[in-house]
DNA sequence: AGGTAATTAGAGTAAAATTGTCTTAAATTT
DNA sequence: AAATTTAAGACAATTTTACTCTAATTACCT
């Protein structure tokens, strides 16, 4: 699975928050949106980290878009959330047991880097108000 | 990750396989590329349910392809080693914690599908012959 | 035909990643 | 000051991935 289940949620959460003028509190995005709201709520704040959302502490407070929707993409939303960006394959976390000892005599690395290219040009190429309707 | 190492191993697999005369063993394979036999012999297994590899039992048996590398296509070396196509993210699987209650009224569906498609159609349209070199 | 080299099948284990919880602290608004 | 809301970090549960083991079966080879 390219992505998990905590950029599902930050998406359909982003898609709620550009909807409203305030400030939306994660307690409030996990009852519409049926999301445990513990792990919601370190999901928006890796958001907030990030510069996708901005963050209000304090009574009337909660999560607002830091910037338009045209200029967030796919691949800092996922980046953010999944704390690395969305990988075809990461070989590089199993040094001590490739067969190859590394990609200079591996015979598919060439395949995985194009592969990897391929992803991160489409996820960088869409933004937010790309895959969002209306 | 859309693949996992079960897939690596098959296509470090294939590399090797398809540049022998005679069948390849599971252990001579795993002894080769410095992978668990138990392992590798499951994936080897999958591969050859899937109709990828030719197994032949008994002394001096082994592997090999039953088609041209031409003809055998990501999409289905990986299919059949992680007993599903490579997904980018699989909410079918999720159906009774869905917040959208299913895809009707997903606001990111034509997106992971559209996404999908693509992936799938890259899978479908390389070939072992296409990624490995020489 | 018998011995042996191999795959097949399936259950089971271990480690890692994902998903989710809880508790306490810090900041902001009223 | 009180209420509300995010921030941070440790922790627990669940799921997936990675791998092992044992026993059975098949087929080659002499």
């Amino acid at each position: 699975m390219l992505i998990t289940r905590a950029t599902e949620y930050a998406l359909l959460s982003l898609d709620y928050i550009r909807k409203s003028e305030y400030p939306i509190g994660a307690e409030q995005l996990s009852d519409a949106l049926n999301i445990p709201k513990s792990f919601l709520a370190k999901i928006l704040q890796n958001l907030a980290k990030k510069e996708i959302l901005i963050s209000k502490k304090g009574a009337k407070g909660g999560f607002v878009l830091q910037k338009e929707i045209k200029d967030v993409t796919l691949f800092d939303i996922v980046a953010a959330v999944e704390g690395r960006p969305a990988m075809v394959f990461d070989c590089t976390q199993y040094t001590d047991t490739c067969p190859n000892n590394g990609p200079k005599n591996c015979t598919i690395s060439p395949f995985l880097v194009n592969f990897q290219k391929k992803i991160d040009a489409l996820l960088h190429s869409l933004s937010l108000e790309d895959i969002l309707s209306e």
